[in-house]
DNA sequence: CTGTTTTCTACAACCGGTTTCAGAAACCGG
DNA sequence: CCGGTTTCTGAAACCGGTTGTAGAAAACAG
């Protein structure tokens, strides 16, 4: 037997649709108690559950909400994903998954596919975006937050969360120059993303801030993986001067910088040190322990998906808000070897 | 502006409703040339696309399809999701992903939720389900595909994917007694569910055909992660006698095994030689770089996604498919000591 | 016991599509 | 030029809900 609808409902109960969706909308101001006992007794009986689709329908709420991410293999993620779901169940949404898979055209398809599913919101956490994309999205007015892009700008249906690298990547050069370290380097993710490029930044300023000059400063462009952070250990060989200390744009480069200097017979932290961001939890128990610039992931995905909410309810808004960084202290650093 | 509707195009065009429908599912056989053309252009000038909602509502297909997983974070997870991914995507399928958490009244929420939303199909690859979730699911008889699950008399509306762990096993525990080893240890996940048992008979059996007696053979219940890993090596030291060779349910207890083993002053392979199962990416550039047996995850993804388009289409089915593991041999792996 | 007001419920239209069916238009042979 | 096919298109009902409105029933005043 198929599901019973609502007009099954209403001829057991003895009543019209229309009384048996005031009493599933809760609108029973003005409903005889017995009506509605009626009804409720034929719901249960039936054990009939409202269709989400045909509520949609007329309500251009599909309490659905999508979220792409570059690709949930990235340790980035979990703990994101988490703190987006975590809300969104709260309130009654269910979540689409994209992977762009570091594909753009790939995530412009996922939006339209999502577009036409008449999502109520979309979360974008992929790095691999275009704006492109939000111009799809702010078209047709779909509420959209994005995670640290930067917006000259932003239409009122577009939320930002932003991160301040500043206050964790400061601590980390600060922690650096105490131990006695004058020769950095950094590895940066592709340089065309504004998220590599706030990172480095945020890096090269701190060091300014303490005398260091940009221009002394190594940087190897990287590409977030690991096999980025092996490759920048050769380059980083092939210097005339090492450097005594590496900053990575994310954890990942840092694991692979990391294995690749013990490959090539170097030891972390005695001949250099290494700090990491993200502070994903593969590197708390790594050999050695990573120090880190560490990045509210469950909070951001909370976050993030809050300010999707608001956006839902009053639009004329664009919303920007800010997480912080921090330093978490492990056993990648040490002071720079005499020599 | 609100997007256009099917009457739009039709006003445009100069036609009815349903003749846009026709050309819009292809339906043209007994159509002018010259109407096709003009609704094409419709189409065109409006940018008109069709509401799924609208069309799932009298079509009773959502092109939707649920992914369960236990946690996202867990590194067995992201092959399968992109197998599962790319094989809905190429099939019109959008997927939503819930994380049970590891719990099952979440997850048995999530599944209500699914069904209220009309999902085509559900596939259930979280191992900490009950067979009160397939009660329901196949209540509303909505196709579902599970993960090494064990089911005497399946319903015609669920699939399984079986896992054939003998093969790799038996070639791991070939190889540890080539390499002389003859105590053993296992390292089970909770007993409680099928898959945990199924790893660890297929263990005990192959050892039984290469004459070793089970009852020889230390079996620690872990929990699958990796902080059960650490506390089974506490076990495995306050045994009268160590084993030489140990084989953990999954990788993550066997990372948490060999952490916690050098901890303890042991090295892996020349105090103990150690097997983990699922090859999940971490685990091939660990120290030492594992042996474990494999899973071909993208494939389980990408299978289970078709046997569920398969049971969309023709349900009188209940199919089950089998894959098979294989022995990646690593370094964590050697002879057992003199002693 | 009426007339008015208030409380309650049903009817009908609508959301944006699909599908059945009937009838109009074009074509054809006689 | 007429009747019978064949080819094409539109009207209407339907999917499963929500909502505005009209009008019946109950409550109340006079």
């Amino acid at each position: 037997m198929p599901r019973p609808t609502i007009a099954d409902v209403a001829r057991r109960a003895g009543v019209s649709k229309s009384t048996v969706s005031r009493v599933l909308s809760g609108n029973v101001e003005y409903m005889r108690p017995d009506t509605k006992a009626r009804v409720e007794q034929a719901i249960a009986e039936l054990g009939y559950r409202p269709s989400h689709l045909a509520r949609s329908l007329t309500s251009k709420r599909t309490y659905t909400a999508a979220l792409l991410v570059s690709d949930v293999g990235n340790p980035f993620y979990p703990e994101v994903i988490h703190g987006v779901e975590d809300v969104a169940l709260s309130h009654g949404y269910d979540i689409y998954l994209c992977n762009t898979n570091y594909d753009v055209s790939r995530g412009l398809n996922s939006i339209r596919s999502l577009i036409d599913r008449q999502v109520d919101g979309i979360l974008i956490m992929s790095s691999s975006m275009t704006d492109e994309w939000l111009e799809e999205l702010v078209q047709h007015s779909i509420p959209t937050v994005v995670l640290d892009w930067v917006l000259t700008n932003p239409p009122p249906t577009v939320g930002i969360i932003g991160v301040d690298y500043r206050p964790g990547i400061q601590a980390a050069v600060e922690h650096l120059l105490a131990l006695g370290h004058r020769r950095f380097a950094h590895v940066s993710g592709p340089l065309h993303l504004p998220t590599a490029l706030a990172r480095r930044d945020a890096f090269l300023h701190a060091l300014a801030a303490h005398g260091i000059n940009p221009s002394q400063v190594a940087i190897i462009e990287g590409n977030f993986r690991v096999d980025g952070g092996r490759a920048a250990m050769d380059e980083l060989l092939s210097l005339p001067q090492m450097p005594t200390a590496v900053f990575t744009g994310n954890d990942m480069m840092a694991m692979g910088l990391v294995r690749a200097s013990r490959a090539r017979g170097l030891q972390v932290p005695r001949d250099i040190s290494v700090v990491g961001l993200d502070d994903i939890w593969l590197v708390a128990d790594m050999e050695p322990p990573l120090t880190t610039v560490a990045l509210p992931r469950y909070e951001i995905g909370q976050m993030a998906m809050r300010m999707l909410l608001d956006l839902l309810k009053r639009p004329p808004a664009s919303p920007y808000q800010q997480v912080e960084t921090r330093l978490v202290c492990r056993q990648s650093t040490a002071a720079p070897p005499a020599a």
